[in-house]
DNA sequence: TTAAATGCAAAAAGTTTGCACACGC
DNA sequence: GCGTGTGCAAACTTTTTGCATTTAA
């Protein structure tokens, strides 16, 4: 991969940030410094350093996917409201990491698993607060 | 909720499939008995029979919605290769649905956990002759 | 020097919406 | 009869692509 001024700025940025943007957000913090570059080249970029596992593509099927400039596995939560991803300090959850633990209650239909996705659903402290002003 | 000939025939149609359809799927289905329905009104139902716990919405991983007619909790399996979603037999997994058998590694900065999504991705037996076949 | 990357604009894909008309209750 | 639901077309949102030009190695 060529390292291209771009490139180092698109990865600078998501990786200066912990708030898991769009491409669109990230886009236009990318802008500030580069004000002629185009939405199509970070989401080329983006698309092409998560395949090399320099960052993480955080896709949940219905919302934007979402970026995360760490590429170390760890699990997510979404906030129901308003959509914000963070992080979520768990630890490994052995029976879905280690396919032997799963408890099968029939047969696998002749699937090979692979692997999963795994993202909690939350209601962040902001979205919390708005609530109960509404009450 | 008004039952209108479209919303029964629509339900009826997701019902009667097993092959987690996503909404122009099932709209090209549903047009046969059907023929003047509107893509806009499948949209309009499977969003409103979702709200109402009679189907489930499948959001999960960055593809198009898909829609299953079982409105009850079970897991899926998506074929990593063709995109196709599968019901998974597999119990209930503890540490997950019990929320006290999460194993916290830090804080939960100030989420409310209420649930959560999780698919399992693998390789489906159609895909996995086709890869056979290939070597 | 040359293959890969970029910017731009247009297209694609999926979903939602405004509006006039139709229809279930 | 009232108000919800429908069909249609157009709008919208997110992401991808074709192409001429630029640029890193």
């Amino acid at each position: 991969m060529r390292m291209t001024n771009q490139r180092e700025i698109i990865l600078e940025e998501l990786r200066n940030t912990t708030s898991h943007p769009t491409a669109d957000e990230l886009y236009l913090r990318v802008k500030e410094r580069l004000p002629r570059i185009s939405l199509a080249t970070v989401y080329r970029n983006l698309e092409k350093m998560a395949e090399l596992g320099l960052i993480q593509k955080i896709k949940t099927s219905g919302y934007q996917t979402r970026f995360d400039g760490n590429p170390n596995f760890h699990y997510h939560i979404r906030c129901i409201y308003c959509g914000k991803i963070d992080d979520l300090p768990i630890r490994p959850i052995k029976a879905l990491e280690d396919p032997e633990h799963i408890e099968l209650d029939g047969d696998l239909g002749g699937y090979k698993v692979v692997g999963f996705n795994l993202e909690f659903l939350g209601i962040c402290p902001e979205c919390m607060k708005t609530l109960n002003n509404k009450k």
